[in-house]
Order: structure tokens, then sequence, then C-alpha cells
DNA sequence: ATAAGATATTTGTATGTACAAATATTAATT
DNA sequence: AATTAATATTTGTACATACAAATATCTTAT
């Protein structure tokens, strides 16, 4: 059923949860060659561009709550990509060799994804997505 | 901090589950009268709206998985707000009379969220982005 | 009429996320 | 210096969601 013909077709609540689980699984597919989910991703790139980057940032850049990033990084740890430092009440987060080995193929899966995206949405549509979007989040 | 000046604030699966996540709590906050989370909210109206739905036709509505619908309609009858009868191999959902009471707060709350939304985005704004996530749904 | 396949739902399990409370550290006030 | 307040992170718990496998029912083919 096209999400058209949905009964609340026009709740923008809705519409923003089935677009936001539609969109993650098409990640998620890009992703799926590192065995990451998108969000342990999005972290651990984070962590290879700026090594040693504070939790609270991480937060901040991935927009979530610094529970969710604690979780993230033990997900992590236990693969061994991650390891945390702690220097005084704050949590410094480091790669490890094997991440900064798996930068490479988590570069391609992400362009894999955007070119996925942009191929499916076409050029202007899914560049003028990208910006409403982040003028509708920083608004609310 | 803002969206727009978030590390992968040009990533399309990044700021879908951002705008997801931020309205659903605006959401959560209208419904909060009721006691019922959103989606929670949008499965007790459609059975409101035709007693007796089936659980995969409610499925199709709300764009979720039919496990998912279980684990909705589950909570639900906890609260005595639906019923489920079983017909043959197919599950139909009836509304409760507590949950008929209960109608007219759940059309304020609903409503209550649509005006708070659309003063956020402005008139033209929270239109546009309906029919734009619409169309991308529908296409992904 | 029975076996095989198709369909609808539920169950078991796992994941990503958040909130509230707990902990640990640092800063500020008295 | 000691108490209080502020800040950063973690823990306990809960929830919405999905996937895969199990179950139950119905349909079709032989």
């Amino acid at each position: 059923m096209k999400t058209s013909e949905c009964r609340y077709c026009t709740c923008p609540n809705f519409l923003a949860g089935t677009v936001a689980r539609k969109i993650e699984k098409m990640a998620a597919e890009s992703w799926k060659e590192t065995g990451l989910a998108p969000s342990h991703a999005y972290l651990l790139l984070l962590t290879l561009e700026e090594p040693g980057i504070q939790a609270g940032i991480i937060a901040q850049h991935l927009q979530l709550t610094p529970s969710t990033i604690t979780r993230l990084v033990e997900k992590l740890e236990e693969r061994k990509l991650v390891t945390r430092v702690s220097e005084g009440k704050q949590t410094n987060v480091f790669p490890t060799q094997k991440a900064r080995e798996m930068k490479p193929l988590l570069k391609k899966c992400s362009e894999d994804f955007h070119e996925k995206y942009t191929e499916l949405l076409g050029k202007s549509d899914s560049k003028q997505f990208i910006q409403y979007m982040t003028r509708i989040a920083d608004r609310i």
C-alpha cells in the first residue's frame, strides 16, 4: 500500500516515522558489508575523523541522548572497534587499529548509500529533501 | 546544537531519523493527556473509525509490520481499550466502550498536535512538508 | 479427501532509542 | 576547607519496532 493511501498520510508524525524507517532500511542495506547498523557506522566514522572525541560531542553530532551514545559505544567496544578512555568526568572515544583498517570500506558504503538514494529520488529532489529536512529539524 | 551544524547534516538517513524523533516527541507531548504513545493513539483511532478492522489492514495503514501490530494491540488490550476477535486465520480488532468514550479526547489531541505543528512551521511550510514526505515515502 | 502450498497472525528474540536515577568528577560558595 | 551545585557519563528499565520461525487457517491440486 502506498503511503499516500494510508489513513494518516496527512499526519506529519506518521509520515516522518514512515520515511525514517524506509530510509534506515535502505541505509542498513548499504552498510551491510560492514556488519554495522547505520548509527554505529556514523559513530565509528566520527571517531575516525576525530580520534579521542568526547562522548558528549558525539551525542550532539548524532543528535542522540548521552545514554544512547553509551550503549552504541559499548557495542562498538565489544567488536573491538573503539576504546573508551575516561579523563576525569569525561569519556574520550578512540578508534582501534581494526577500525582504521575499516575506514575505506566505511567510506565506500557511505558513498554507495548516497548514490543509491540520489538515484532513487533524482538529483534535484534528493538535494531539496536534505535542505528541507534540515530546516525542519532546526525549527523543532 | 543545531542540526545544520552536525557532522552528518547532509546524510538523508541521519536527517530523517532526527526529524522523526523530534516530531514524535512533539506528538507524544500532545497525546500525553490520553496516556497513549502516538502509534497507540493512531491504532485506536483506526479501530474507532472502523470497528472490527483486520490486523493486517491496520499494518498497511500504519506502515508497520504485522508483528508490531500484534504488540501494539496487546498493549491496548491490557488497557481495556480494544478486544481481539479471531475469525478464522484473521484477527479483527474492536474498540471497547472505554475507547468510544475516549474518542473526543483523542480527536482533540490530534487536532492540538496539528495546530502546534502548523504554528511551528508556518502554514505553507507545514503543508509542503507533508506533500514532500508523502512523495518521498512512495518512492522508497 | 488428502497433501502441499498460500495466507494471517503470533512468539521468541534482538536492536535502537529514551527517561530517570545513580555515580563520578569538577567548580563555586560560603 | 567543606558543603553545595553543576556537569558528564553510566545504569536500570521500558518501549517501539523488526526479523525469523512457529502456528493456525484456508485454498488448491492431485
